[in-house]
DNA sequence: CTGCAGTGACTTTTT
DNA sequence: GTCACTGCAG
């Protein structure tokens, strides 16, 4: 953003001290600078450090938040409390832990753990528990728990309360608990609510057109109605309908906060004006919104680009050739400074292919997580394990690799034990009163695990990390099950990855639980910022990015808005998707459809999307229509430019 | 418990 | 067309 003046509507949304207020923040309107501001505002207006709280959804947004409040006042910025909704939730769940039946030390279960919970719970209840059975019920048991689910079914309540009861037992929670717990502990306990209260005296909610039911609940208990309530955000960005995101918490908050103030941030500091007015006349077809137009600060700019493929690979081929032309006319410095979108992430593939065919660097962001990886949960299954050790999942996986020849029945066996016992399978083992075939082999695990906890807690940290790896023999497991030593390579480069951060953890003063805590909150791609290379990612994923050159491809009917959105009547929402895919736009932006796309083998016959009738045709170029408008002539031009600069490198690589 | 072959699904996915 | 998961045989 440029200059380090505020415009008009800026400066009122960092200074307004009248109570509750939205801030409608326009893609590109410096809103994440507005917030910052915002809050260094407080901190110098003498407002204790401790009665501000921001909130965001991702770990990415706290980070900058938290990065541009350093640079703005210093070691002052490190005591302020920024984090995600979750990271909030967890700091009062373990903070009154006690109140809710757990430990401080407190398991995260994600994905495969809650799996593996409910699979438990349906074998404990003789019912069907084959994966889909599970996915099912996971996915009922959490719309339950987000009251997103308004039938009575009395088996399904009574899957929950098992499934609640073993996370309690095993002194863990799930994602949504971190939403849940905090609720009932604030409306139960009104100390406790008193307290966060006074934390929350000035709380700031960022991208607060992302807040689902649950959150909005969570804010309200957090904000009187006249209470210092600022929250950003958009309603034309709201593209997360489908999993829960309601955007009419962002129009209902006049209703409850009679006081709100309005504020506007329309002026645009990203875009040139012909991508913005084509979003803007794009975006007003929807009827669901509070209105906002955006003013573009950055000159007319070129066209919007229009091209027709015969099919994907000629788009992938078309739009690898592109790239290489802007960068050859230095419309671009890096190849970083392009991106590519797409509404599904198998389209992809032909554009991955073209650029590769054009030896040109690329990223294609999404995929497996870090954390997804088989040996960084094997490892984290020994950590978890002496973080908790009430924790029976990570106690299965942990004595599961590398294999000791403990297998299901030895497992049931010690269950029935524990259960007897009323202890976690960790604790069983070295239980005096075990007798068991395998009792030695497991006394011999427990020890082991016990020792490298002492280590980790009172040794080194790196000592105690190789001894992790050494003396569990996870090492050589690891290399054991790859498939060639490059594979085991990267295996353990992971791991040791892993390791690093442990270190760095340590080196800050953080311990065991804290540790875990950081590493199952933080989103796998905190870290994914790759330079010099071309950006690939789905258009959900691009949000709140920018690039000087954006391609949008498989903008066709049925994909992009996409067939089973339409069935489900979410047309505006597709068309908020699409507005976010533009505005992600700078200085460039080319929208593409193809004549036929492969899909599953199979070849369709397509339409362009009525997302390309639908913006003011004038700043448009269909440059396959129009082959004789100075856009197209332009290209010629630049394709000769291409041309020429290969041919001086090859030149340059003869001599 | 492991490895392979057959089967079916295929929009987006923070924490 | 590809990948991931299931189920069966070894």
């Amino acid at each position: 953003m440029s200059g380090s003046q505020l415009n008009q509507a800026q400066y009122e949304a960092v200074y307004y001290r009248g109570g509750p207020m939205l801030v409608l923040a326009g893609a590109g309107s410096g809103k994440t600078r507005v917030i910052t501001e915002r809050i260094a505002a407080l901190v110098e207006r003498d407002v204790p450090h401790d009665a501000i709280t921001a909130v965001t959804f991702t770990n990415k947004a706290a980070k900058e938040m938290r990065e541009r409040l350093f640079k703005r006042l210093g070691d002052a910025a490190k005591s302020l409390r920024i984090c995600t909704f979750h990271a909030l939730g967890l700091s009062m769940v373990r903070e009154h832990a006690e109140l809710l039946e757990r430990k401080s030390n407190v398991s995260i279960f994600s994905g495969s753990e809650q799996k593996s919970a409910m699979r438990s719970v349906l074998t404990d209840m003789r019912l069907p528990s084959d994966a889909d059975q599970v996915d099912r019920l996971l996915g009922r048991v959490s719309l339950l728990k987000n009251g997103l689910l308004d039938v009575e079914e009395n088996n399904l309540t009574i899957v929950r309360e098992a499934y609640d009861a073993l996370l309690t037992r095993m002194n863990a929670v799930d994602f949504d608990d971190l939403m849940l717990l905090p609720i009932r502990l604030l409306s139960s306990h009104r100390d406790v609510q008193a307290l966060w209260q006074a934390r929350c005296r000035h709380l700031l909610v960022d991208e607060y057109q992302d807040s689902s039911r649950v959150q909005y609940a969570f804010i309200h208990l957090l904000v009187e109605s006249k209470g210092n309530l600022t929250v950003v955000g958009d309603d034309d960005q709201s593209i997360y309908g489908w999993r829960g995101a309601e955007i009419k918490n962002l129009f209902q908050l006049e209703e409850d906060f009679p006081s709100l103030h309005t504020v506007r941030l329309e002026e645009n500091y990203r875009s040139t004006h012909s991508i913005l007015t084509a979003a803007n006349t794009l975006i007003a077809n929807n009827g669901e919104r509070l209105g906002k137009t955006l003013r573009s600060n950055l000159g007319q700019g070129k066209p919007v680009r229009i091209w027709e493929s015969p099919n994907g690979d000629e788009e992938g081929h078309r739009i690898a050739a592109d790239i290489k032309a802007r960068k050859a006319v230095a419309e671009a410095k890096g190849w970083d400074d392009f991106c590519v979108l797409y509404r599904a992430s198998f389209l992809s593939r032909p554009i991955e292919i073209a650029l590769r065919a054009a030896s040109i660097p690329y990223h294609v962001s999404g995929g497996l997580s870090f954390f997804d990886r088989a040996e960084i949960q094997d490892t984290l299954a020994y950590l978890r394990l002496m973080g908790n050790p009430a924790d029976d999942l990570a106690f299965m996986r942990a004595i599961a690799r590398p294999r000791r020849g403990v297998g299901a029945k030895a497992l049931s066996l010690l269950g029935e034990f524990a259960w007897k016992q009323e202890c976690s399978l960790f604790e069983a083992c070295l239980h005096d009163d075990l007798e068991h075939r395998l009792s030695h082999t497991l006394r011999e695990f427990g020890e082991m695990v016990s020792g490298i906890e002492h280590l980790l807690i009172h040794g080194e940290p790196d000592d105690a990390f190789d001894a992790l790896l050494e003396r569990t023999q996870l090492e050589a497991a690891i290399r054991a099950e790859a498939a060639d030593e490059d594979e085991a390579e990267r295996r353990m480069n992971n791991v040791m990855e892993l390791r690093r951060w442990w270190l760095r953890h340590r080196e800050d003063g953080g311990d065991l639980a804290s540790f875990l805590h950081h590493v199952f909150l933080a989103s796998s791609k905190d870290d994914d910022d790759p330079e010099g290379q071309v950006r690939l990612m789905t258009v959900h994923a691009a949000k709140g990015l920018e690039f000087d050159h954006v391609y949008i491809i498989g903008v066709e009917d049925g994909l992009f808005p996409h067939k089973n959105a339409l069935e489900e009547n979410r047309l505006e929402e597709e068309r908020r998707l699409m507005y976010v895919a533009m505005t992600r736009a700078r200085y460039r932006l080319t929208m593409t459809y193809v004549r036929v796309r492969s899909r599953y083998g199979t070849k369709e016959k397509t339409t362009p999307s009525l997302f390309l009738n639908e913006p003011d045709q004038s700043v448009l170029r269909w440059v396959d229509k129009d082959v004789n408008s100075e856009e197209a002539k332009e290209e010629i031009d630049d394709a000769m430019a291409i041309f020429k600069a290969i041919a001086e490198k090859a030149k340059k690589n003869a001599r």
